[in-house]
DNA sequence: CAACTGAAGAATGTATTCAATCGTTAGGTC
DNA sequence: GACCTAACGATTGAATACATTCTTCAGTTG
């Protein structure tokens, strides 16, 4: 890309660069939702954010609309943005749909997987058993080489878009999930499931890998549900 | 817009009334999108269109920013947003989804379903029937019995978020069923589908609605994709 | 004649400023 | 003392102004 330079430095600065402040916003947003820094009723006040970040108001407002289509914040007119809060029936709603995409993500990429891709999610299990045996279990950790596992195993669909609206259903869940009394899933339980799905992933099965998924995201709802319907 | 006015006037607009700029501005671009007035890969000029809606700029990168997380424009960094275009791999994936999602509609409308809603569906379909059989076809006014048909349809499965994914999906396919050639589906196909979604639909045999509807999508997704990769 | 350079014009990105609204609190009235 | 009212502070909504970058095109050079 020829790019018209004033001076020299910046061509390497362009590289993983000065990404825009609107999207920079939007990942510390993102990621204070996601690791429950912010939680769902919290009002989040446009001044104190561009402060923080160094900037103005407008490109957080823009990062805050771009959360409000992901369905994280939600904005009351003239009243400011909130983190959305969902109650047990729309936390349903959502499930619901995240099991199909989930059910479909996983026969597609178990039909169209390569060894490599066996190999590379056999590698993300296998972290996770790591960090299941070790004495003091780091639940965040644990969580990070879940999302890896998934991603792994799905990748193989080749379907940006699919994988898109699931990665966007996990994000809705990962911030109510919360609710129900910091729930991790349960690692054991977690495990064995992966085990499973694991195996018709290398027979290449692909309607099994899709069932188990849909049925591994269902226990997950089930726990959270019940957490969040006995509150209630 | 008679926005900044001070005058007694404005308290009554306020009740069907002066919905937000950006809102406004989603509305009318969103519109202007589905209606074909603009294309993909057309470009948007920011300027041109606050001009055009008597605003500044600020609220219409507002408007872009939630039309880009719906897919249907696409931001490119300092060189403006364009109508985003789907290759036929990505139209694909797009139908899908929503193939998914569809199913998954009318298979829980299906089972919650009462008598006013089956008459709701009847009477959409009855004027459909009526638009085909005039004289000279319209086929906006049919696009838009269409909609109202599945909407009803889907309506009684009481999922806020499943409903709104399906008519994001929805959206998405309907600006580039365009690209091919302005098919709009084929009518006569189209009514023997509804017929029979609607029979099920009556004897609430929720697979079986669900199991047409999604065929109901797949018909349309055949014809469009075989005119994408002719052209290819 | 093709290709590169550089400057002018246009459009975007962001900051700043102004306007309108919401929430709260102090003060008054019944 | 409770309730209503008015004004103030805080916050959002939108417009204007400024900075940066991209595109275009004329002029020049090899």
């Amino acid at each position: 890309m020829g790019y018209s330079v004033t001076s020299l430095g910046n061509i390497l600065e362009k590289h993983d660069g000065p990404v825009s402040v609107p999207e920079h916003a939007y990942t510390v947003l993102k990621n204070a939702l996601l690791e429950g820094r912010l939680s769902p009723g919290d009002t989040l006040i446009q001044e104190e954010i561009a402060a923080s970040l160094g900037s103005s108001r407008v490109p957080i407002r823009e990062a805050l609309k771009r959360l409000e289509g992901e369905g994280l914040v939600v904005q009351r007119p003239r009243r400011g943005y909130v983190v959305a809060s969902l109650n047990a029936d729309e936390a349903e709603d959502v499930f619901d749909v995240r099991m199909l995409l989930e059910e479909r993500a996983g026969f597609l990429a178990t039909q169209k997987r390569t060894q490599a891709d066996v190999d590379s999610v056999r590698k993300a299990m296998d972290e996770m058993v790591a960090i299941q045996s070790k004495g003091h279990y780091d639940s965040w950790a644990w969580g990070i080489a879940n999302r890896a596992f998934h991603d792994r195993l799905f990748a193989p669909c080749n379907r940006p878009h699919l994988l898109r609206m699931l990665s966007q259903q996990r994000d809705l869940v990962t911030l109510y999930v919360r609710i129900g009394g910091s729930i991790a899933p349960d690692p054991e339980t977690a495990a064995e499931d992966h085990l499973r799905i694991f195996d018709a992933y290398v027979r290449q099965d692909a309607a099994e890998v899709g069932r188990l998924s849909r049925e591994h995201v269902h226990h997950t709802m089930t726990r959270l549900l019940a957490k969040l319907r006995d509150r209630a």
